[in-house]
DNA sequence: GTTCTCAGTGAGAACGTTCTCACTGAAAGG
DNA sequence: CCTTTCAGTGAGAACGTTCTCACTGAGAAC
């Protein structure tokens, strides 16, 4: 492999011009002539490893998340990696498959590869790993969640206030009788307590007894739906805070042959049929009502404000939080329980 | 941060010495108690790009992908990953969005970047861009198919033997009027293959114009299935050779409400809930029969052959290929057609 | 007791860049 | 015409490791 001083020596330019030269600093245009045509003629290629040596810089980034296989996840990388790229940085990949402990170490063995920054989808309520990271001048995004006691940039959508809108425009057909499963997770949280105040601003009290918690690990969704349903004074509408619970209705609107509005109105978060080879839900009419993330754009702007915070040094920024808009579509599976 | 210079001042021990030690080689007791006393109070951690610069590893491998929305790779990503991790090495993913062009210059960047291996599913019919790699000493090893101009190590599934024993099953229970829709890459044409021979060895010619070749991007699973199922001699069943296809059945079983398998018996080549948040469609009953793929394993396979790969210098082994074994299942929906 | 072996050691070169700093010479300013 | 400026230059140090090589000294072999 040729090196730089190969360069040198067959251009007769100096290896510091010819470094500035290929870090895209000026240099005089006979210079420029002699030292393209040296790389060209030894097919010279800069060696990233002896460069960051000095500049402690590795284009590398981490993306560090609970669970590839969970399809959130790939669009958003999909897009994010492709803007990285575009601008000279490698994506490393880190599944902690659903384990706070080894997210920790997974982030702390990024860091001690030195790269440049991360996004994280975080499972640890506290921030104390991330907060390291930080300290140490490591920029982190936080994905699809906010830690409220660190100071970190995030990406996340407005989870609240769709839900809150969503519902707001159920009550305005008619529901008052709502009930909904939600998971364990900040974001069905958020999602819930768009929810309660969707019916309080609009004059319902939320009957808690009808805003059943599971753990969407170990609970069956579908049971608890069907408590819903089995209840003597079911809810008209039933809100399912996240996709693991859209599809235990799926399941339960085919096993119990519902009709949907008649038998209940259902409004789900997020997309059922996430994956281009997985979309065999969309055409089942009606489809369920839906409120939908912008995934690739979490991908997206996660690069835009990692990119901009590895250019700028550490301690001349406020922490931002990116909220995106979420697309809300209500469709024939919520009755209009009165004319509008 | 702390270099081993500190560590050497700090332990008294040559930094030659301290550096042997960290590589895991032996030193006498005494030393490795200062050294490592030294370590934990100066709280020091090698420097990967210094490391990597002498003895030119940078302990990262690459996963170029056509596209990791394909619900194909997170588990074999995820798998793979996993163990790589595990061994020390990180995992720099790379999508190339189905583009056989940029795929070429995905690799050549990583390549560049002295990744110590990497794994691809490539779309390209030439494995130039590969043996280069090869040539220059990197380790690359292919994934889902077979590049017969090419010395390199791969990792895929019987297709051929898997669909040919399934055909031969189905056929043993009275099928011979056999149709299929299957699509434009290296592992439809293998599976296709499969089913012709099955079907000559049993003494059945195969009818061309009942095995549709279709582009799964542009064209329609749902009219090809369907053109199948009105013509005059329309076929006792019908074997989709991959999940898109799959998923094509699937809508055309509910929307012309098919009775599985009294109308026609189905085969898939793949899962049709490969998603753990996805699997809506394996409760509908009869499932598809199916042959489906062992996609940790993959990954898992793919892994250990790359480490050791990556250990032995280059030419010092033959190119092998691991084809894994698949699973069939052949559930209800496939006829007996006679008593067996 | 003398030689041989060999695991363990430390000094210093090497890896291939970037960075620092002093220098050059042409253009700008007086 | 003389000073000032400043973009561009090249020599050599620096980055933090690993590698090479000559050396040590304890135990084995004779």
């Amino acid at each position: 492999m040729p090196t730089i001083l190969d360069v040198e020596k067959e251009s007769g330019v100096s290896k510091s011009t010819i470094s500035r030269f290929l870090n895209g600093k000026t240099v005089t245009e006979q210079n420029r002539v002699k030292i393209e045509k040296a790389i060209e003629k030894l097919n010279y290629k800069m060696n990233p490893i002896a460069s960051g040596l000095k500049s402690s810089k590795t284009f590398s980034v981490g993306v560090v998340l609970p669970d590839i296989t969970d399809s959130f996840f790939p669009p958003i990388i999909k897009e994010f990696e492709r803007n990285m790229t575009e601008n000279g940085y490698n994506v490393i990949l880190s599944d902690y498959g659903n384990d706070p402990q080894k997210e920790i170490r997974q982030l702390e063995l990024l860091s001690n590869k030195k790269i440049d920054g991360a996004i994280i989808a975080t499972s640890n309520s506290s921030g104390k790993h991330i907060q390291t990271c930080i300290d140490a001048g490591l920029p982190v995004i936080l994905l699809d969640r906010l830690l409220p006691d660190i100071k970190c940039d995030s990406i996340t959508v407005d989870n609240f206030n769709a839900v809150y809108d969503a519902v707001g425009r159920c009550i305005k057909l008619g529901h008052s009788n709502i009930g909904a499963v939600y998971g364990q997770y900040y974001t069905d949280n958020e999602r819930i307590n768009g929810l309660r105040k969707a019916m309080l601003d609009h004059g319902i009290k939320p009957e808690e007894n009808k805003l059943l918690k599971i753990n969407v690990q170990e609970d069956s969704p579908e049971e608890n739906l069907g408590r819903l349903l089995d209840m003597r004074d079911s809810p008209s509408l039933i809100f399912c805070s996240n996709v693991y619970i859209g599809i235990g209705a799926l399941k339960v609107r085919l096993r119990r042959n519902l009709r949907i509005p008649q038998d209940v109105s259902v409004l789900v978060f997020d997309d059922i049929a996430t994956f281009p080879n997985h979309d065999y839900v969309s055409f089942i009419k009606p489809e369920f009502s839906n409120i939908s993330q912008p995934l690739s754009e979490i991908g997206k702007y996660a690069a835009k404000l990692l990119l901009e915070r590895i250019k700028t040094p550490w301690d001349s920024y406020e922490a931002v939080n990116i909220e995106l808009k979420t697309r809300c579509n209500i469709t024939a599976s919520v009755a209009k329980l009165i004319k509008t």
